[in-house]
DNA sequence: TCTGGGGTCCTAGGACCC
DNA sequence: TCTGGGGTCCTAGGACCC
């Protein structure tokens, strides 16, 4: 049996942790920018503000039900993730942390009858550790209990916890095609088309068809409503194949020298981000677009992909690079509202990796500098150390966050204070 | 005019997830 | 006026190999 725990409304959650008085009452997290709306709290839901929505039409929303409003602070729910996660880790030898509030737990080889009791468990603890309320759906596999965490949280009388075993038909009728795990929007438009309704309607379709129509993704989806486990576990986190550092920007940069310096803060983050798993980077693209929500404006998209002689984890090729591929594509009197700088073709190089006879590049002075670089960085703040190319006060100052609330877990500065 | 039978690698596009 | 920021996997098609 697997469970899939899920903490509910989590950016929500963690800003009510601190905020007790919040309890109760509407609440919503924004994104970057403060643009949109990407959590919000079962009253906020209830007032009808939908996921992704953007802030300026819910203006008036806010203003009349008081609803509160937060800044994205990630740097708290970060190290909120991270506990909730450690505590997990004690009711599970196997744990996988799916995203950032959720994982599942391999609990094969605990009695059934003991399931429930333990679901409660979990939740009541994460609650007095960590102060976030968690959903646990328990069933035979993972896209079941993604189905039955999902059931669980519908039920406001119930406990918060969901225990799928056969026969769970009843549960696949319950459950709308478009709320299954892996079946998007666009599969769902196509499988009601064909007359798909819910989870039970698509286990009853030929083996072929599903696989013609939704590919081998889509029939293991099947499979697993049927109880057959098709998903692997990855229990060791992967390394990841592309990183990004992407922004939209408050207010549109205009000039080439603007873009050239928040491109190489981007490319810089990127690299932090390459060594800290330990990989190296064959490609580098960057891309830069003008408001595609305003329609009336000049529109201008291109993105330019540099070439490594060979893989690198250097700041200084990563920024160079991006300056490169910038000049490459940039077009003076547009007004650039997004820009991003992406790696690719990762690695991992063995020690000693084959260094090319007319690399113009000291590869070996770099790979003694950027150990330091970081180690600096970590120790005195992002950026203490940079490049030349990259501004002074960092990317931060072009995202407007108005409404930001303490590092209350990470900044001793920040600590909450309590009056008694 | 006729013209084999395998492979691999890369990229773009389309779907999905949080 | 104001609209996020990351990721994954799969498939098809083209270029290239012997």
């Amino acid at each position: 049996m697997v469970a899939l725990v899920d903490v509910n409304n989590f950016y929500v959650s963690c800003e009510r942790v601190f905020c007790p008085a919040l309890r109760g009452r509407p609440v919503v997290v924004l994104s970057n920018n403060d643009g949109c709306v990407v959590s919000r709290s079962d009253e906020a839901k209830a007032l009808r503000i939908g996921m992704g929505q953007p802030v300026f039409e819910i203006r008036e929303l806010i203003r009349q039900h008081r609803i509160h409003v937060f800044s994205s602070n990630y740097a708290l729910y970060g190290d909120m993730s991270a506990r909730v996660m450690n505590t997990l880790r004690q009711f599970a030898p196997e744990l996988e942390v799916y995203s950032v509030d959720e994982a599942f737990l391999n609990l094969s080889g605990m009695p059934a009858a003991d399931l429930p009791a333990r679901a409660r468990e979990i939740r009541q603890t994460v609650h007095q550790w960590v102060g976030v309320p968690v959903c646990v759906g328990t069933a035979p596999t993972k896209v079941l209990a993604k189905l039955a965490n999902r059931l669980a949280k519908k039920d406001h009388q119930g406990n918060g916890t969901c225990l799928l075993t056969a026969p769970w038909h009843d549960a696949l009728r319950a459950t709308d095609i478009a709320d299954v795990w892996g079946i998007g929007r666009q599969y769902a438009v196509f499988l009601k088309k064909y007359g798909i309704q819910t989870a039970y309607d698509f286990t009853q379709a030929p083996n072929a068809w599903v696989h013609k129509h939704l590919t081998v993704v889509g029939l293991r989806i099947k499979k697993e409503l049927e109880g057959e486990p098709c998903i692997e576990w990855e229990t060791d986190i992967p390394n990841k194949k592309n990183i990004a550092t992407t922004r939209t920007f408050r207010t549109p940069l205009n000039t080439r020298a603007e873009l050239g310096e928040t491109l190489a803060d981007f490319a810089a983050r990127c690299g932090e981000k390459l060594r800290r798993q330990h990989s190296s980077a064959a490609l580098l693209t960057v891309w830069i677009e003008t408001n595609r929500l305003a329609k009336d404006q000049p529109q201008y998209s291109r993105s330019f992909t540099v070439s490594f002689t060979a893989p690198t984890d250097s700041t200084l090729l990563l920024v160079k690079a991006a300056q490169f591929a910038l000049a490459k594509i940039y077009r003076s009197g547009y007004a650039y509202k997004r820009a991003g700088v992406q790696l690719g073709g990762l690695s991992q190089p063995e020690a000693g990796a084959q260094l090319s006879l007319f690399d113009p590049v000291n590869r070996p002075a770099h790979q003694q500098l950027m150990p330091v670089f970081d180690a600096i960085n970590a120790r005195f703040g992002r950026n203490t150390v940079r490049t030349a190319a990259q501004s002074a006060g960092g990317s931060a100052q072009l995202t407007q966050q108005h409404r930001l609330s303490p590092a209350y877990t990470t900044r001793w500065a920040e600590l909450l204070t309590i009056r008694l």
